[in-house]
DNA sequence: CGTGGCTCCTGGCGGC
DNA sequence: TGCCGCCAGGAGCCAC
């Protein structure tokens, strides 16, 4: 689930409830998803430290400590955060739970185990290890055309591509394209000039007005088909109904009537 | 380089 | 009701 406005929405809520606490705690209740560390280096670079800000590039939140460590989450495809107090509050499939000297606690919580924790020292050796590529919020215009000018596959695997633009995944791309007019199996090449400026266009609104509803599936205003995904879904706006494909193996909708391959 | 298949996990759903 | 296969919003790896 978490693409880039899930996580920037984390992003903040960690800013409104979890910095400048000293931390008490960290527990862990399975290793799985730690990312090549064990939770004695989690506990010593942490332990007794304060969260001072945060950042985010692409799907990954980076949280400074007050000791220049950074606490690495990616959220996989069902992970979210839960600021909370009393234990009876505390969700299922915790994961990581940080506790703070206020005796409020963050959980971090992902049913299945598609996710990642870490703690680094630098944010740049990390991501350039990663091969994420630029932020999708972070890329220019100029940018954004001359890494579709070098690429030529489906228009839909390249803005999933992480290692070229960080940040849009599967739901965010199919808005993306439904919003741009072009069907996502379109060859990147094929698309002209004047869609490649729309397009660049719309996935900033997409990804702008996702991050100020907050990513809530109630809140998307009229025009986005997000709140449509589901099987032979109809998107009530035109008469149209939502068809599905598969892209690069994963479930695609989109608009046969508005999504013309060209 | 691009694509498709497999894998890591868990759980909900529909079909039989 | 029970079992089974399929599917889910991520992503790394490998073969072609």
């Amino acid at each position: 689930m978490p693409e880039l406005p899930e996580v920037e929405t984390f992003r903040r809520y960690i800013d409104a409830t979890s910095l400048q606490k000293t931390i008490l705690d960290i527990s862990i209740s399975n290793t799985k998803i730690l990312e090549g560390i064990d939770q004695g280096l989690l506990e010593k670079n942490l332990l007794h430290k304060k969260f001072e800000r945060t950042s985010r590039h692409g799907k990954y939140v980076f949280i400074a400590s007050n000791n220049k460590h950074f606490l690495v989450l990616h959220f996989g495809m069902t992970g979210f955060l839960k600021y909370f107090k009393n234990e009876d509050e505390k969700p299922n499939h915790t994961r990581l739970l940080i506790e703070f000297d206020n005796n409020y606690k963050l959980a971090y919580v992902n049913q299945r185990l598609f996710c990642k924790v870490n703690v680094i020292d630098d944010k740049d050796t990390y991501t350039h290890d990663k091969h994420l590529g630029i932020d999708a919020l972070d890329i220019s215009f100029e940018e954004f055309r001359n890494l579709l000018k070098k690429h030529d596959s489906m228009i839909k695997s390249l803005l999933m591509n992480q290692s070229i633009i960080a940040g849009i995944g599967n739901i965010y791309a199919d808005e993306i394209l439904f919003q741009s007019g072009i069907h996502p199996a379109t060859k990147v090449q094929k698309i002209s000039d004047k869609k490649i400026r729309n397009m660049y266009d719309k996935l900033r609104n997409v990804l702008n007005v996702s991050i100020s509803v907050q990513a809530d599936f109630e809140k998307y205003p009229d025009g986005f088909i997000i709140p449509h995904r589901k099987k032979q879904g109809s998107y009530p706006k035109g008469n149209e109904t939502l068809k599905t494909m598969k892209v690069n193996n994963r479930t695609t909708y989109f608009c046969p009537v508005h999504q013309k391959k060209s």
